[in-house]
DNA sequence: GCAAGGTC
């Protein structure tokens, strides 16, 4: 007796992976009628714990269930908002989705098994309870224990999927009752704060933004943190005060060579004390040489490329928003010449086949010839990254495709990925570091040099910038000299620029504010809700410091503060205040401007003085933490519904009280009124 | 007319 049974994935692209591991070859594909992505793959197999089966693997597109407040509270005048802190909420299938759902239950009906296939990640085990729910709609045998299994798998490579499909587990409802409570949470806060932001300030707006007459004023606890972000660099920016310092420029000239040394305390803001100081140095007259260092150094390779990073680079090098990237990273995916975009891995597994990847990109484009190289004893493995979310590789290429079969902007993404890809499978760069102080007077001063001997990786990658400085005339430990020039100079201390959307992308990110795939959505709809604006950042004059050093300037202070490393003080308060040092690199990037309304709603916010800020990304990472530990039967549903839903309601009653600080922060902000 | 999260 052959055994039935249904699979069913996150996604068609994982169905079809599967199925074609699992069938050997003999695979009939049916189509869905009312859906054009979601297909039936029919065949035969033999599954460890089952024997002999007849499977159907089909997937879903997602989640399948939608949720909303019962008919009589989704009218906006029904009830006063936060009614829909306990209002009923329904769940159902949209109409999008009910082919997909109908599907599945038909399938079920012959079924003895069914299998999940899911993404091994949180809202996968969720979205596995969805078809779990449709699914025994339409065959009840399959409530009972072991009829419903879900399979552990964090690639789709063969041999990796062959031993997932013989050793099925059970879902995980811990993880499933942890996403039910952030879709009700979510749900819930966003509906009643969105509403009540809505009625009590729209009136005041009316004619004020664009055409639209009745504009929303929406609070999310991804876009709010997003939102806030952008402010507070803005008022970091607006209150920057210049303050004056002082330094002490040394300069040399040697064999013809003007060389410069750094003081080793950069700069005072106490005048007297450098003229002290300076003053010693000329005493001196003569400088020592106290160390002459020459060292290997070398310039990493790039990680594994991860949806994050893919964002970041975007909006640096491919004049692309996130968003638009994010969009023609989609379409090369569904066209099969990336892989997956969505992702948080930065570890290639070390069953994949990279040099066979590796060998398609031989076939043409710029990079054929490097690509070549590879495949001929140039391969070196990609480094390992620290993320992993188990359920996707890093985005890589994974066909060739000629670049005039691409448009524009799918070119540009495109060459990105296959170069960003062949430089993680590239030798990292190799240079030699040179590195002199001397001492003069009491003070130390230092000067270095750089010489790069091999390029390797930055050959395929010019994204990165690694360039030999001038070449240092030789010093000699102990040996002295009377420096040609040494000099007091004095300078300002300069604003940082406003936030940049790498830098915006990096804060959400180590923030936990939204996932690789909606932390576009979010800044997207900031701008939506006319909330910030972005302008192209102007070519502002600044020292860069082209020393060939590994930093790029990526993580802003205000996510190192906020993710708890005392970073702030680190970079001093120099001549280049927060700038993203980086050459020409930034010259295409955006820069966040809030509106007037988004300064209104993060002051009038603040202007309440709760110790819990809305603005802040802490709400968002206390959520974090709760579903974790839902995750770890630490906390059950209930209680964090119920625990959170009652902060919220004590945020909301005094939000209600104090309504008259939000009003004066909009006729401030908006209307230029003072009080 | 609300959220954030999947996916197309």
């Amino acid at each position: 007796m052959v055994t039935k049974v249904l699979c069913v994935a996150e996604k068609p692209s994982i169905a079809r992976a599967v199925a074609n591991h699992l069938s050997g070859g003999q695979i009939n594909s049916r189509n869905v009628q009312g859906n054009q992505y979601v297909k039936n793959y029919e065949f035969h197999c033999n599954l460890a714990a089952w024997g002999a089966c007849s499977v159907t693997m089909t997937s879903v597109l997602g989640h399948l269930l939608s949720h909303d407040f019962e008919d009589r509270y989704r009218k906006w005048n029904s009830c006063e908002p936060s009614a829909l802190f306990e209002a009923r909420i329904e769940t159902y299938v949209e109409d999008d989705k009910k082919a997909v759902a109908g599907n599945i239950e038909r399938q079920a009906r012959y079924a003895q098994y069914l299998y999940i296939w899911t993404d091994c990640d949180r809202e996968g085990e969720h979205i596995g309870t969805e078809i779990r729910q449709v699914a025994t709609h339409g065959n009840q045998a399959l409530r009972q224990p072991g009829k419903t299994v879900r399979a552990r798998f964090s690639n789709v490579e063969r041999a990796h999927i062959l031993n997932a499909a013989s050793n099925p587990v059970a879902l995980d409802e811990a993880q499933a009752n942890a996403v039910m409570s952030r879709i009700e949470l979510d749900l819930r806060i966003g509906a009643t704060f969105t509403r009540n932001l809505t009625l009590s300030i729209q009136p005041m707006l009316q004619g004020r933004f664009g055409a639209e007459e009745r504009q929303v004023i929406s609070y999310g606890s991804c876009q709010f943190p997003t939102l806030g972000f952008v402010v507070e660099r803005y008022l970091r920016v607006r209150n920057f005060v210049p303050e004056t310092f002082w330094t002490i420029k040394v300069m040399h000239e040697k064999h013809g060579i003007k060389v410069n040394f750094r003081w080793a305390r950069d700069h005072l803001f106490d005048r007297v004390a450098v003229i002290v100081l300076f003053e010693r140095c000329l005493t001196a007259r003569v400088a020592r040489v106290t160390g002459v260092q020459t060292k290997p150094a070398s310039k990493w390779k790039p990680l594994p490329l991860t949806t994050v990073e893919l964002q970041k680079c975007g909006s640096r090098f491919l004049r692309m928003d996130s968003h638009r990237v994010m969009q023609v990273a989609e379409g090369l995916y569904q066209k099969g010449w990336i892989s997956y975009p969505r992702t948080e891995t930065d570890q290639f597994d070390r069953g994949m086949d990279l040099r066979a990847l590796v060998q398609k990109q031989t076939q043409g484009g710029a990079w054929a010839q490097f690509a070549q190289a590879l495949v001929n004893g140039g391969f070196s493995q990609p480094r390992q990254g620290r993320n992993n979310d188990k359920a996707h590789p890093p985005i890589h290429p994974v066909n060739f495709v000629l670049p005039t079969q691409l448009s524009a902007e799918e070119q540009r993404v495109h060459e990105f990925v296959v170069r960003r890809f062949l430089a993680c499978c590239s030798q990292d760069a190799r240079g030699s570091k040179t590195e002199i102080s001397i001492l003069y007077g009491p003070e130390t001063f230092h000067t270095g040099g750089l010489a790069v001997l091999e390029r390797n990786y930055l050959d395929v990658y010019p994204y990165d910038r690694w360039t030999s400085s001038q070449e240092l005339p030789e010093f000699r430990e102990g040996e002295t000299f009377e420096p040609t020039e040494a000099m007091m100079r004095d300078g300002q201390t300069s604003p940082p620029g406003y936030l940049t959307e790498p830098e915006l992308i990096a804060l959400m990110d180590v923030n936990g504010i939204g996932t690789d795939a909606t932390m576009a959505e979010h800044i997207k709809k900031i701008k939506d809700r006319q909330y910030v604006e972005t302008r192209p950042r102007g070519r502002r004059q600044r020292e860069d410091d082209d020393d060939g050093e590994q930093s790029d300037g990526e993580m802003p202070d205000e996510a190192a503060a906020a993710a708890g490393r005392g970073r702030g003080r680190a970079r001093g308060r120099g001549a280049r205040g927060g700038a993203n040092a980086r050459g020409g690199a930034t010259a295409g990037v955006q820069e966040f401007i809030p509106t007037t309304l988004g300064v209104a709603l993060v002051e009038g916010y603040e202007n309440m003085g709760f110790e819990t800020s809305l603005t802040k990304p802490f709400l968002r990472k206390e959520m974090e933490l709760k579903m974790k530990a839902i995750c770890e039967s630490r906390k059950t549903k209930a209680d964090v519904i119920h625990e959170t839903i009652e902060q919220y309601r004590d945020v909301y009653v005094r939000t209600q009280l104090r309504l008259d600080a939000l009003r004066a922060a909009v006729r401030k902000y908006v209307f230029g009124e003072n009080g």
